[in-house]
Formats: C-alpha cells, structure tokens, sequence
DNA sequence: AATGACATGTAAGAGGTTACATGATTGT
DNA sequence: ACAATCATGTAACCTCTTACATGTCATT
C-alpha cells in the first residue's frame, strides 16, 4: 500500500484541465506554494508511474511550435482513484522549524542572537504572508470556477492564520527575552 | 558541506548532560514532540558518526545491572562546532498539510466529507495542544536550570500559537461551508 | 507469568533534494 | 545580443520511516 501524496496531487491538479508537468510545478509553486512543494525531478517520473498505472494520458502537442510539450490528462480510473483518496482521513500535519532546536539551545549563545533567529522568522513569515496574499489575488481574477475558487480561498486562508500566528509569537517572545536580559543584568 | 540536523540536535542535548541513545529519544518524544521527531533508527547510526568525527565520546556503564547502557558525552570539540551551528541563520520552517489538499479539492466530493476533514484537523490539533500543556508541566516540576526552562517554554509556546490559529480556523471553516451549502441548496 | 519500560541495533525502501544536462522560444 | 521563461529529464545522494531482531529489568 503505497500511499504516495505525490501521485494524487498531480491527479488532482489533472482533475481540473490537461496539463504538462511544467505547468504542474508552475501550479504547484504558485498555487500552494505555502503547505506543499513537488521538484521537477519528482513530477516527471511520477507522471511515467500514473501512465503506466493507466490513471493519466499523454498526447504529444502536434502543431510545431510546441512540439516539445507532453499534456497529460486524467482518466476515468485516475478519477475514481482520487475520489476514494479524498474520501480517506488525511495524513497528520508535520512542521519542521529548525529555528526552534536553536532557541531551545538558547543558553549557550548570546541572547542577541537568538533575537536575530526569532527576527530572521518574523521576516520568512512576513514573506510567506505576503505571497498568500499574492496568490489570493492572482486566483480571484484567474479561477472563474466558483466552486473551485471558493475552496482554494480556504486553504489559503489557514496559511494566512498559521503566518500571524507565528508572527505574533515572534514580536511577544522578543520582549520576553529583552525583559529577561534585563533582570539578568539587575541581579548581577 | 553536509548539514544535518539530526547531529545538531543530538549535540544539542548532550551539551546538557551525557545520555545514551534511549535517552536522546525519550528526550526528544517528551520535549520537542510538537516541532522535531527522531527515530531510534536514526539516533544509533547518527552517534556512531558523531563519535568517529570526535564531537563525542562513548562511555560503557561498568557496574553490572547497566552493561548495556552506552552513556555518550560532548566533547570540547563538539560544543564548539555545536556554538556555532547556532550562530547560523535557521533553515526556513517547513509545514506539510495534507489536509489542505483534500481541502483544495473540494468540489470533487461531498461537502460533508470536507467537514469530517477539517473535524479530523480539529481533533489531531486538540490533541497536539494537550501534549504541549503536559509538556509544560512537566518541564516545570523537573527542570531547575531556569534559564533552559525559559527557553523551552517560549517554544512550547509557539507550538501554544499555532494549534490556537488552526483551530479558529477550523472553527471558522466549518461555518463558513456550512452557509456556502446554504446558498447552494437556496439557489438549486 | 505477563506486561511495560529500558536498551541497542540492522535492512530495505520510500520520499525528497541538489546538481547536472540540454535545448527552444519569447521578450527587451 | 541577452535574459527570462518554457520544457524535459537523469544521477547521486541524503533523510527518514517501517519493519525486523534481540535481550534485560522492574513491577504487578
């Protein structure tokens, strides 16, 4: 029971119109860019697997200019395989925060720098705001499908909360550590 | 120029006190459970290297009802290279939300089963939360080096933050497809 | 006598990243 | 002429998970 998460992101992606593994990063990267990721080197040969599985189709562009491109699209038991996907429970969330082993470390450097670890977050998150909010507008004037939109608005807007979140941490737990700096300084 | 984490992380507690590799992941399971994760498969291999690359030092336990205890300690070596790991900027935070997928997907099966989706999220979430509160406890009946604990405990907290946001966000997402099925059935 | 915690490891493989490699087309 | 974007892929490597494998010690 191989439950690869990768195979049914690309079907997913097919679900909706005939793409090229190019195109699929593009959506990817522009589309869920904040809670997924998928390289090239892991699409292209995950495209070879689904045809040969017979849940996707290859049609070679036949008009010259495009000659070079592969649109795969899904097939009627690429459908049902990630219909019966959607209907099974999600695999738990994982975060990675390396930043966090360094601030649990935080005894054994000075304590500007883990004011700079801490500001370095602030400022990744403020990036990643800031792309959600990027793509929330590319999406409204792009997606016409409402449906589609609707639930897209969705997903996005956890990335917005989880980024505030984490920014809000970030501004209350600087002070934190400049007030207990402080009372180090008092008492020595 | 090979990163790897685990090493730090193993460097990072030893730096405390010397422990063996169940220790380690005692440690890691009951303190870090919310943001790192390290199997023992990974811990026994990745001391070895350590030791080899003289960042540690292996000590058998002499007396006899603990033979078989290997007690690991950082060298000098080791806190250096450990120093100034930290003195680097973090690797940028990760998430991988599957759920957001199915999410994304939405309009390919019934609204009720994006619902259980999202109740599902709210459940691992509670769950995440409890385990960060014990935690918390915990580390404060038994740690009394407070300036580890001060660090700890700001990044229990920013555990606290995001599973706070994620389930307001649940919350907030089930009304919301809640009202959208309204105004569907309205409309048909 | 059985269970759970303590304690150490190996093997196989899944999953993912980085670097390499190539070439056409489009816009400035 | 140059840069960016479009377009497809391979090879090596790293990381991590899962399953396997073994044995002790303390408690109930």
């Amino acid at each position: 029971m191989k439950e690869n998460t990768t195979e049914y992101v690309i079907l997913g992606i097919l679900s909706n119109k005939p793409r090229t593994g190019y195109d699929i990063h593009k959506l990817v990267k522009t589309r869920m860019g904040s809670f997924w990721d998928m390289s090239f080197s892991q699409i292209y040969p995950t495209l070879r697997i689904l045809e040969k599985e017979g849940l996707i189709t290859k049609k070679l562009e036949t008009n010259e200019r495009e000659q070079n491109r592969k649109v795969y699209s899904i097939t009627n038991e690429g459908i049902t395989k990630l219909r019966s996907w959607l209907m099974e429970p999600a695999k738990p969330e994982t975060f990675k925060f390396e930043v966090l082993l360094k601030i649990n470390l935080g005894d054994q450097v000075p304590k500007e720098q883990i004011i700079k670890h801490i500001e370095e977050l602030k400022t990744r998150n403020t990036a990643q705001l800031e792309n959600i909010l990027s793509i929330e507008k590319e999406m409204k004037t792009q997606l016409n499908d409402s449906e589609r939109l609707f639930f897209a608005l969705l997903t996005l807007s956890l990335g917005k909360h989880l980024h505030r979140a984490a920014s809000e941490w970030a501004d209350t737990t600087i002070k934190l550590i400049e007030q207990h700096k402080q009372k180090g300084a008092n008492k020595a």
